[in-house]
DNA sequence: AGCTGTGTTGAA
DNA sequence: TCAACACAGCTG
């Protein structure tokens, strides 16, 4: 009898199972991930360690199905920090983000970089200025896809010079979970009045402001860079619920409903 | 030329 | 939903 039943992988044209869940062996031995949802295959990329392919795909699974979803290794630190944070870079990323991190092995470089980030200024503020808050009318969430900013704060903390005032500015917005808001911040002449227009009515929808709750604005100078940040408070909160502290644990930031997933081939 | 990732199928 | 298999077509 010759060998090829048995201990003959090398030459082998049956290709080695993986023992881990999305990972998928290639002809060249290194390893394939991947997830299916609604029937479509996503592809997570290649890896020359079964182990790391695995690992892969856990973070997948996390972002498309949640902490509950079935992973190949224990990733159940609750209450851990690193664990949280990584709840947070997860949920502040949409799935198409999220898979081209991955498959671009990006993804642990640009994690560690939002840790840093946080390690540097916090999330509860403490190296923040409040620069303003505001309570937004009813106009400013209606179909005027613009926020007045009250004259006073607006040429305090943000002035505008005659030359570029109608033409307007972007401006970059950090939310409290990391995500960037880039908005167009002009000075309308007819009204007299400093808006905030393209790129409002995103996050006005994203964090479903609804006429009455707070917007509050911060500067903070810790780091390189002055960074703005804003972010939307409800209405009738306990006053303390702000930002940073309890509520950021047990909360199933992972749970919301899915939202754009475009596979993006390259 | 070698590799990646898709087309496809059948099992659970 | 999943992995197995074959290989088209992409990349360098």
């Amino acid at each position: 009898m010759d060998d090829s039943e048995y201990g003959n992988e090398v030459e082998s044209k049956k290709l080695p199972s993986s023992k881990y869940k999305g990972v998928v062996p290639q002809p060249n031995g290194r390893w394939g991930v991947q997830i299916y949802e609604k029937h479509r295959r996503v592809w997570l990329g290649t890896f020359t360690e079964e182990e790391e392919a695995a690992r892969v795909y856990d973070i997948a699974a996390l972002r498309f199905r949640g902490h509950n979803a079935i992973t190949n290794f224990n990733v159940s630190f609750e209450n851990d920090e690193d664990y949280y944070m990584e709840k947070l870079f997860l949920s502040s990323h949409s799935k198409a983000e999220i898979v081209d991190m991955l498959r671009k092995h990006t993804y642990k470089a640009e994690l560690e970089e939002r840790k840093q980030n946080y390690a540097c200024h916090g999330i509860s503020g403490e190296s923040r200025e409040l620069l303003f808050e505001k309570v937004v009318t009813p106009s400013d969430v209606g179909k005027l896809n613009r926020m007045v900013i009250p004259k006073q704060q607006a040429e305090k903390h943000f002035p505008l010079y005659t030359e570029i005032a109608s033409k307007g500015v972007l401006m970059n917005f950090e939310d409290n979970s990391g995500k960037v808001w880039r908005l167009r911040y002009c000075y309308w002449s007819s009204s007299q009045s400093y808006v905030l227009t393209k790129g409002w009515s995103r996050f006005v929808k994203e964090k479903n402001l609804k006429a009455g709750d707070l917007v509050c604005f911060w500067r903070s100078n810790v780091g390189p860079n002055p960074r703005l940040f804003m972010d939307s408070k409800p209405r009738d909160g306990s006053g303390f619920e702000t930002m940073g502290e309890v509520r950021l644990f047990g909360v199933n930031i992972l749970d919301e409903p899915n939202r754009d997933y475009v596979a993006n081939n390259r």
